[in-house]
DNA sequence: CCAAAAGTGTTTAAAATACACCCATGG
DNA sequence: CCATGGGTGTATTTTAAACACTTTTGG
């Protein structure tokens, strides 16, 4: 057969789950939806993906176009593709999950009315389409992948002290964590450097500040390293 | 704006790549092209996927049309949406991998002309579209997979013995497994039972069979378990 | 009786865990 | 001077790793 395939077709998405971090828990942003359908609900921020476009960079732009957000760690988890996941049409929506530093994407008026907000990730509110099962498969895939891959770092300011790096492995992880076994741990592999008289102070004993090192982790991994927290 | 999307839109398929298991090495199932592009060329059993089918059903639907290959394992692990992946128009295709027990799907002539073979995961011949890297992440998604889940199972007979495990442990991850220290592993999680008086027997000291137990496994996970090889 | 794969325990090293007190600062 | 969070070490338990010989069968 020649290639004519004139059947209808599904519309393609992208969503992004967005996670940031702010020293009290996991935060994730959403946007209130300005149409119908689900017009007043909660939504991730996403969209059409257009046809000469790549899909990570759909999801980039959507992004952007909704929250403001730009040069973020994106990573594809999974295609949603439930028949009536979207009321008025077949859509299948391929999710990222953005890593963001939340202080530097405080809520701003959005360019386009709807408003985008930070939620506690566990205290979301009622939210459109299946975006709370998108969510849901985002943070299982969180949770594992910043177990074997040093992606948490990206919801960190650049730096940091290894109190927040533990809090947020509290937070993603859900449980709490012996604070020397994790310093130690942390220490031990090296990819976290202490900077030199570079403190945050608040109003007790100053905490030694760290940033993470891209360079070394490429180094360790070339040599047979497997990140592990 | 109202809900008028009428601009162009990507094709939507599936693609399946189907691991088995022979005692020997991983095993992949690929089907010869019929018609171009790549007329010739080996490529994953897949194709489109209707716009009111679900996505599983779709991959599910197409193997069993290529291959003969039905009540199979499916597990989603990535869509594959680059550019000019097709070279006829833009295709965006989400991929599944299989797992089958080889000896039930030995190569049949095909249903419909095109044939389907099975190749050595680590000797595959040039392959049609960027099926290559499909493979390739689809093999990192296996590996890490069975590490944390007992999914490894659904590449052997029902009824097994350890060696054959341990082989196929050792294919999958790419390296050599001590065979005391896997033996004491794998007995000590109770998820594999011995069957009483059944033997695989060849020109050597017969083997005792052992079957993998889902309800023990259902169990164990509710109780806090996490399997771990 | 020989070849071939099945089966079995112990010792050692490494890693994970549990655990409690002193320190430096701001107010 | 006190409240607050920062910072540190050791002993114990658990887990992983290394390692070699005996058993059973078919041919």
């Amino acid at each position: 057969m020649p290639f004519t395939y004139e059947y209808p077709r599904a519309a393609l998405t992208v969503d992004c789950v967005v996670f940031g971090f702010d020293g009290e828990g996991l935060k994730l942003l959403l946007i209130e939806r300005g149409l119908e359908p689900f017009k007043g609900r909660w939504a991730l921020p996403g969209g059409f993906v257009r046809v000469d476009e790549e899909l990570e960079h759909a999801a980039r732009r959507e992004l952007h176009e909704e929250t403001g957000i730009s040069e973020v760690v994106l990573e594809q988890f999974q295609a949603f593709g439930g028949i009536n996941r979207d009321p008025r049409e077949r859509v299948v929506s391929v999710a990222y999950f953005a890593l963001t530093r939340l202080d530097d994407h405080r809520p701003q008026a959005s360019t386009d009315a709807r408003q985008a907000v930070w939620f506690n990730a566990n205290e979301l509110p009622k939210l459109a389409f299946d975006h709370q099962a998108i969510i849901q498969q985002a943070l299982t895939h969180l949770r594992s992948r910043v177990r074997v891959e040093p992606i948490g770092f990206h919801l960190l300011p650049p730096k940091f002290t290894l109190t927040q790096l533990q809090g947020l492995y509290e937070s993603v992880l859900g449980r709490e964590v012996d604070i020397r076994n994790f310093r130690k741990r942390v220490l031990a592999m090296e990819l976290v450097v202490a900077l030199k008289k570079e403190f945050q102070r608040g109003r007790q004993r100053p905490a030694q500040l760290y940033r993470f090192d891209p360079k070394r982790y490429e180094q360790l991994k070339k040599s047979g390293f497997q990140f592990e927290l």
